[in-house]
DNA sequence: GTCTATACCCAGATAGAC
DNA sequence: GTCTATCTGGGTATAGAC
């Protein structure tokens, strides 16, 4: 998860595949653009979670703006790729009965997400940025792209597809607020997050702790 | 709604009480930190969308993080105002019988608060910042109060309060999206919003249109 | 492909006049 | 109380060496 995974494993900075570092540098930039969004994340500090320098950064991606809109695509890629993989595991599920076994089984992969660490407050970070003339078709578009898998692929009502949706963005603001902070020292918080996460409350914890 | 609203109504830039002007300042500045975030907003945007200096701007506030701080307290103020006003409407409601009355009420009164421009958006900036030592904490307890209002005075369960409250966050991150601009582009787009906004695309198209 | 050095611009903040 | 002028820092991007 840090900085090392050649095969050969040298020193940290040197022979790593270009391809590889520009993962490696999407990966980091995907946690500080989390964390700080757009316009608070600087490429300088992409650029040190990476271990690379910053005019590195900016050479590879050709921009700021071209970076963030990589990650986000990245995001959604991502993002789909578990939506359609969720579906098919739910299959047979699906088939014995259980009715919003689908949802269910999309909405456990959903939070199981958050272990790629910033990808769900990148995606978060750029729904909030709509007017802006590059991101917001973006984005938008992502937006579409989920309600129209769990309409048209996952078999949902109009209704059904708007309160998952709703669940995941709720669950989005929640990481964002730093809310599992609060989870030992308020009993309020505790059962707020207990609702919005029925099993994955360890998770998050867990994500926490592992914080910088 | 604009520039003007002395009683006696002088040219825009001249004699206005101070604390009309500091109104003004925080109203411009709702609307630009809600478009644009905490970060990519500029007290000069705000100074202009005010009418006044940028320097007399950071001067009233001490500083551009003072200047949200005051913007996301005002939006909890405003917020915490208008679920107490609709729980008094709805108790009526409630009494004779409609059981999830309250619950609609809220919700009408809280899509309402779309015509303060910005508000809720400068809200759901500062959820996303939960990072930072400065914000995070003001923006943590607003979550709370917010969740404890609808708890313990509106009467809901977790988990109804829960839902409650993913349903606000949806409808925060679709309009952060600008995604009424493809109302009548997309037709999945209107049936997302439709479900989102049962009674109040209205109002949101309306809000759109008047966009600068 | 990756770094160091640096140019350049923009934004927040300060000084001081009115 | 409000403005103009300006200092200063920091952040993106470029040039150019290795």
């Amino acid at each position: 998860m840090s900085s090392v995974s050649t095969p050969e494993s040298e020193t940290v900075g040197t022979r790593m595949r270009a391809d590889e570092r520009r993962a490696l540098v999407l990966e980091a930039a995907t946690r500080v653009f989390g964390e700080r969004g757009y316009h608070g994340a600087t490429t300088d500090a992409v650029a040190r979670a990476a271990g690379v320098s910053q005019p590195y950064v900016v050479r590879m991606f050709g921009s700021k703006e071209a970076l963030f809109i990589a990650v986000l695509e990245r995001a959604l890629e991502r993002l789909m790729a578990t939506f359609e993989s969720a579906l098919v595991e739910s299959e047979d599920a699906a088939a014995s009965g259980d009715a919003d076994a689908v949802s269910h089984c999309i909405a456990q992969n959903y939070a199981e997400l958050l272990s790629d660490r910033g990808l769900l407050l990148s995606l978060m970070q750029a729904f909030m940025l709509g007017a802006d003339p590059v991101i917001g078709p973006v984005a938008r578009a992502g937006m579409r792209r989920a309600y129209e898998f769990l309409r048209d692929r996952a078999g949902m009502g109009p209704d059904e597809a708007h309160e998952f949706l709703a669940l995941g963005m709720m669950l989005n603001t929640l990481v964002g607020l730093r809310m599992a902070d609060d989870y030992e020292r308020e009993p309020t918080v505790r059962e707020l997050l207990d609702e919005a996460l029925p099993t994955k409350v360890p998770l998050l914890l867990s994500l926490r702790d592992a914080e910088s």
